[in-house]
DNA sequence: AAATAAATTTAGACAAATCTAAAAATAATT
DNA sequence: AATTATTTTTAGATTTGTCTAAATTTATTT
């Protein structure tokens, strides 16, 4: 289905705000939307007309199978360059949304999947939300603090919690990065230090306070 | 400034006529965008209001500098995601110019020298056109086949002529990429073979068939 | 140079996405 | 339950980018 870059904002809208409500309503999806309700009520008829959602008047409304599909083709575009701009181009997590609800309007499905081959299949953004995969699965993936992690365990780095310039630079200088595939080795009691082998990179030390910050999933 | 993308569009394709015609006119670029005339003459009055363009009834138009700025940083932009597209995500640049085409329309200054460092700073596009710099500065480089190329002079791979699947695959196992640095160690006079270096991988011997495919430019 | 052809512009209309202000429907309160 | 308040929708306008058809200007030919 072809959509206008306006119709897909206001999908991917509908389908963040239906995860918290049962039925959307027209206000909270105006304020979300930062437009007015007319707005809303204008494009809920358009929606409708291509049926992507369900809509009565006066009672909110909700995406049906169709327009959830299409908010998730949306979500995983936008949540791969997320990871994207963090990951390859370094750049810090608060600033990379907004760039990637430009990027997320690019709907080639070659593109997308050849990115996601080229991340890694990452399943995790940087701001911790899942990416859902080419037929739209989410896989629920919860983050622990690299100090939780146990042993041995294989590990996916997915966000750190502090973007500061000097825990950057430690994590550049090991070599951590996000979606790097970690490991502990061993766990020292006296401090919290930690033991770490990173995939293809020497193994090294890392402070508790560091893996404290560092958040990583299972593999 | 702030432009849209239809704006960006038409600027973007003047440029491009530009460089073949002092003056640009209707017709030709109603052609090159595939729209009517009318259309064109729309345009053109918001991007003089814009102070982007000459231009007098009748009698064509043109960029003025500003335009030309424009036009520059537009251009960088689609070549740099060519780049991208081809050499990190392995896509037929035959394939690349349409989703170039729309990823150029994301602006943040931020976003696109990221890339670009990410990149290696590359000069030319895989369809051997130049890559503006963040200045809007040109480099003309003539790229040159590889077995042209003289002797441990170091250059980099700006493209290859074929893309058929035993080339892709070839250029694969020798880690030869867009962008690679490479260098010609020694010309075997017999069959043309070469021996070359890409950096960071070990030496490896190429046929003269091969040789003649491979674009390069100097470093 | 007058007539014809070609190119360009204007006039008026339309679709998409938005807005404000007014009307209608639903919810909350006394 | 009647009134008031809130929410939602409608009506009508606006902006952007486009279109067709007609008018105008420039170019070409006889």
């Amino acid at each position: 289905m072809k959509l206008s870059e306006s119709e897909e904002n206001y999908i991917k809208s509908i389908y963040n705000l239906q995860v918290k409500t049962e039925k959307v309503n027209t206000n909270s999806l105006a304020v979300f939307l930062n437009t007015s309700p007319a707005s809303i009520t204008d494009m809920l008829k358009k929606l409708k007309s291509k049926k992507l959602l369900e809509y009565k008047k006066y009672y909110g409304f909700r995406l049906n199978e169709t327009g959830n599909t299409e908010a998730l083709k949306i979500i995983r575009r936008h949540r791969l360059w997320e990871f994207f701009l963090v990951a390859k181009l370094g750049m810090e997590w608060e600033k990379v949304h907004d760039i990637a609800e430009e990027l997320e309007h690019v709907s080639s499905p070659e593109l997308i999947n050849r990115l996601d081959a080229y991340l890694g299949k990452p399943k995790i953004d940087p701001h911790g939300d899942p990416i859902p995969d080419e037929r739209g699965k989410v896989v629920l993936l919860k983050q622990k603090p690299l100090k939780d992690l146990a042993m041995k365990q294989n590990a996916i780095v997915s966000s750190v919690s502090s973007q500061g310039h000097e825990m950057m630079e430690m994590l550049n200088h090991y070599g951590i990065g996000i979606g790097s595939q970690i490991k502990v080795l061993k766990s020292f009691e006296f401090d919290g230090s930690l033991q770490i082998k990173i995939a293809r990179k020497p193994e090294c030390i890392i402070s508790g306070m560091a893996a404290q910050n560092i958040y990583v999933y299972d593999n």
